[in-house]
DNA sequence: GCCGCGACTGTGAGCGCTCACATGCGGGAA
DNA sequence: TTCCCGCATGTGAGCGCTCACAGTCGCGGC
């Protein structure tokens, strides 16, 4: 019965309202708790009637309503993404291995992306998601100044940030650049170079300090002395500028590049100035873009496995939302050396 | 009264659970159907009343709860984006358009990553999507295998594809490759070019093919004679391979190539070998991406204006939902020809 | 002085589901 | 036979909101 009050049902495609689960109960003869029953795979249900309420389901194609679900469980099942600049590689792939993980563990996942870095977006941005209900949220924001921002956010709302956060607080997720940039430097050693130069990201990315940590910390390892630090901004064409000083430097063989576009700038002013890659000079890049592998020579590099940091992350956060505390933890991921032609023995002089 | 059956609320945070409507009503000493209208800017509120609301409103920290907005609208306010690699440039940039556009008129979004490219899996993310509660989609995939895939979702989901959909049945928005390719194409033939070369991308790439009809075309109207069409796959690769060939043909004097990642390709083929870009050989691309205007030369280049194809696509949508009809359209953005250096006259030969 | 009407506010049902609990039923132990 | 217990199923409340409708109050017109 439904009362005086019944307003018309909103019609839908062809006057076909979706069929509710009250709709396969009543097909199936059943109630509708044993119709979310057999949704749940509760042992307790009888073969015949599971099997008479699955083949409701099919024929009215009944799909559990999951706004309803979330109203009355208070889970979403969704997860909100804050993200700085998703055209840039490697917030791309990140994203995309969230989505992945997300789907897999049956998650759906929406997006925020910054317009401008600072802590007032970042909080806003999180803030928007937990407005449309998400269970929790990713930051992927690598900069200083979006770091601090989580501090600022209320504690009850599950948070996970990838690649850096602050020093506790806040469970973080990170490939290890202090690794991967420590194993880039030390190919080189090992391939008999002396002198191994650095060209860094700029300086608010803390990835971009990380990997200078790894080079300074392989240096001192291997009792090599340490070049003077050289700067870029990410861009290829930086690389091509600081190469640059690196010509008029004498006696320079190798160089770490903090990533794959700064090599490729770095590769095409070595060739424009004669300089042989990697005959006279070697070059080890970082990120392993898709193009990395098709520079000439192709790069050898550092590769970040994008896709185990979404899972990780996602681990992480669906712990936080299940047990409803925020533990600090830093998960991290191994980067791996791609070595390819861009290197090669230092000569004898 | 709460009855033998309250259950022990979920407690947040400091054992403070989130307010809800009738908290604020309580507090304000209204019912909730005022906070409500307050909420809604309903005119039959009086000014003391409605600020009494307000006032409890931040007093709680009170926030409206999207899902039980959602359950008894039948709205989520949430949109779905299916995508297929949003690693590349022009699909994550669309991606950030749409979410843009989205934001501003209030709605979430939600993203569902394509891993293969077929009929299947386009329609089960789509269905993906939907099973999570979106009010349309959006679907980026110009390819021809995923354009078919509309044709087989159910009428009722509003959807809009982005670049290319079937000729009817699926509004679409897209920028217009065909003015963009002629835009390049005659650019060249002013400059005094007689023969331009045409570098296309992969064939099941309906952006490719359109290119390839707006340079055609533009040819035709100059009554210029049309070179062998060439065919790389997106790749700098494919453009620096495809310049192999170009270099065994005399007189090249102009390539426009299908985008700028394959004309940065066979900007590094023409130096190596020794041919001037743009002395000898001018060169235009597609996309304008970042960064086409850092390499040597910077490159004159096609730009696509993707905050305005979200922005279209959102208009569509919203259209579509809210008049609960998909009537097929199709709108296009106008692209733009941005002139770097290189590209230069014809000399007199 | 009464009616009517507009402005404002309140009441309760119901969105589609899950949760806690009640109930019915059959079989083995007492 | 009686009782209890555990399996299978049903019942009804309630998640937090919006919608339709039902008041209530004050004021102008007859």
């Amino acid at each position: 019965m439904r009362g005086p009050l019944a307003r018309p049902r909103r019609l839908k495609g062809r006057g076909q309202r979706p069929a509710v689960m009250t709709d396969v109960a009543k097909l199936a003869g059943v109630s509708h708790q044993t119709v979310s029953r057999v949704l749940h795979d509760s042992p307790h249900v009888r073969r015949g009637t599971r099997e008479r309420v699955l083949k409701a389901i099919r024929q009215l194609d009944y799909r559990p309503n999951p706004v309803a679900q979330a109203l009355v469980t208070g889970r979403s099942r969704s997860l909100g993404v804050v993200s700085f600049d998703t055209t840039l590689y490697g917030p791309a792939s990140t994203l995309l291995g969230i989505e992945e993980a997300a789907h897999d563990r049956g998650y759906a996942v929406s997006i925020a992306s910054l317009r401008s870095l600072n802590r007032e977006s970042v909080v806003s941005a999180v803030q928007r998601l937990r407005d449309q209900g998400v269970d929790g949220v990713v930051v992927i924001a690598p900069q200083r100044a979006a770091v601090d921002a989580l501090l600022h956010l209320p504690p009850e709302v599950p948070v996970v940030a990838v690649e850096a956060g602050p020093d506790d607080s806040v469970p973080v997720v990170a490939v290890d650049q202090h690794a991967g940039a420590a194993a880039a430097t030390r190919h080189l050693l090992e391939l008999g170079h002396r002198h191994i130069w650095h060209i860094a990201g700029p300086q608010d990315w803390l990835e971009a300090e990380q990997r200078i940590e790894g080079w300074r910390s392989a240096l001192r390892a291997a009792g090599a002395a340490e070049p003077p630090l050289l700067r870029g901004d990410w861009s290829a064409r930086s690389g091509y500028d600081v190469g640059e000083h690196l010509l008029a430097e004498a006696g320079v063989t190798a160089v770490f590049v903090a990533n794959d576009q700064m090599a490729l700038g770095l590769l095409r002013r070595l060739h424009e100035a004669g300089r042989e890659t990697p005959g006279e000079i070697s070059v080890v890049g970082f990120d392993d873009i898709p193009e990395a592998a098709y520079f000439t020579p192709p790069l050898t590099t550092v590769r970040q496995d994008f896709a185990e940091v979404g899972r990780r992350c996602l681990h992480l956060l669906l712990g936080q939302i299940e047990s409803r505390v925020r533990s600090w933890s830093r998960v991290v991921v191994a980067p791996e050396l791609v070595v390819r032609r861009s290197t090669t023995a230092a000569r004898d002089r």
